[in-house]
DNA sequence: ATTCTCTATTCTGTATTCATAATTCATTTT
DNA sequence: AAAATGAATTATGAATACAGAATAGAGAAT
């Protein structure tokens, strides 16, 4: 199987860029510099432009008319909005997945949350976390709607930022909980209860979210971090 | 009340294109043939590839490396995929806008309501669809997510060149009385039912838009037309 | 006559250049 | 001393130029 590499320097920028606000090189509210970036990558800005054209209507950055672009700031408003429709999304990909999926599938959907619930009792936060990502992804896949995909992932992206930042106990054995339920419901078939708890199991991220600080609400901090 | 226009080029382009996209000018499986749109357009070819950028990640163009844009082939499966994410997606727009919608929304949605009815009567097709778009608008605006609201808007940005195609009575029927029941489900800010009304009754314009006729399902014909 | 190959042309992707808007810093005025 | 004004600098938005890939067409070979 060869994969075709269609390699531009627009998407690989964009790619690069994506990271680098994902993992905080590039903070939220701070203007994109884009000749340092050129610099950085290798290329001239008309590559770069278009990478930010793309990555604005992905919602990661925002184009001000001459005055270039910013990284978005996650608002708390915005993050529970953007959890809301993500919950819709999966409860979806939930229902969609019950009616779809294989016996194999499942099966291995089963393993990876016996995975996940051995690093679960060890408290192994990040395999933890790469495990969990896995089995949402494979509902989704199972979902058989490429469109559905890729609104979700795209609305993912946004979040990103705020994800593995912080768990609360409380929190993670509910998500726990509502994972072996989830189980329950691939094997049942059960697509309606599936679907209110993947809605239910993104609401409880939202507050652990909320709650661990990453959301600049404050409107001059930004401002100040630019220098 | 000042507007601030924030018009670029590339913005007003990719409105255009994406305008000319809908109303079949450019037509699906076709190339985009930039050199002339940038002298149609009196732009250069620097804004113009740029809107290609935004329409591409909005699902309307497909960019090939080096093979340039194309316009995207609605297949059944996309827009069955499409109109399933919509039911989702306007089916939390009711829950939510139950949730947050004042008295005087609720009004001016009922006097929409009755003048789209004197439409509907009058077998006026047109002004239906319009008044139809803008109640669910309302509603949409009532559930005070824009995550939501963008979301909902570029998915249907790629499906409304099959929207206005055809109308058959039966589903017209079926779909006033829809509208009747949400009407009732807003009075009485039965949010999970309005929620499910709204999914169904974007089931039933899939079936619409299905026997319409719209969509190309032979991958044969885009090439061939491309000459 | 048909197919294959090689060349010429066209078109895409990227770099560079140019014009204009925004920002900064120094100077002046109150 | 603080604020305001204006010139210089910088950055953005758009146009042009250039390199390389893809396509089309002519000619040769079977």
């Amino acid at each position: 199987m060869i994969k075709i590499q269609q390699n531009t320097l627009y998407g690989e920028a964009a790619a690069r860029i994506r990271d680098m606000i994902n993992d905080g090189t590039l903070l939220p509210g701070t203007r994109i510099p884009e000749k340092q970036l050129c610099e950085q990558f290798g290329v001239s800005r008309t590559p770069l432009r278009e990478a930010l054209k793309v990555l604005a209507s992905e919602g990661m950055v925002e184009l001000l008319p001459n005055r270039g672009a910013r990284v978005v700031r996650l608002t708390r408003q915005m993050l529970e909005e953007t959890y809301s429709v993500m919950g819709a999304l999966e409860g979806l990909s939930g229902e969609l997945a019950c009616r779809y999926i294989t016996e194999e599938e499942v099966a291995d959907i089963q393993a990876l949350h016996y995975q996940m619930m051995a690093h679960y009792k060890r408290k192994e936060i990040r395999p933890y976390f790469e495990l969990n990502h896995r089995i949402h992804d494979a509902i989704m896949l199972a979902a058989r709607n490429e469109v559905l995909r890729e609104t979700h992932s795209s609305l993912n992206y946004r979040i990103q930022r705020v994800r593995y930042s912080s768990m609360i106990d409380e929190y993670w054995d509910q998500a726990v909980a509502d994972h072996e339920a989830m189980i329950e419901c691939l094997l049942a078939r059960d697509g309606e209860r599936l679907g209110s708890i993947l809605r239910e199991h993104l609401r409880h991220k939202l507050v652990v979210a909320a709650a661990s600080g990453v959301i600049d609400d404050d409107p001059g901090v930004a401002r100040s971090r630019s220098s």
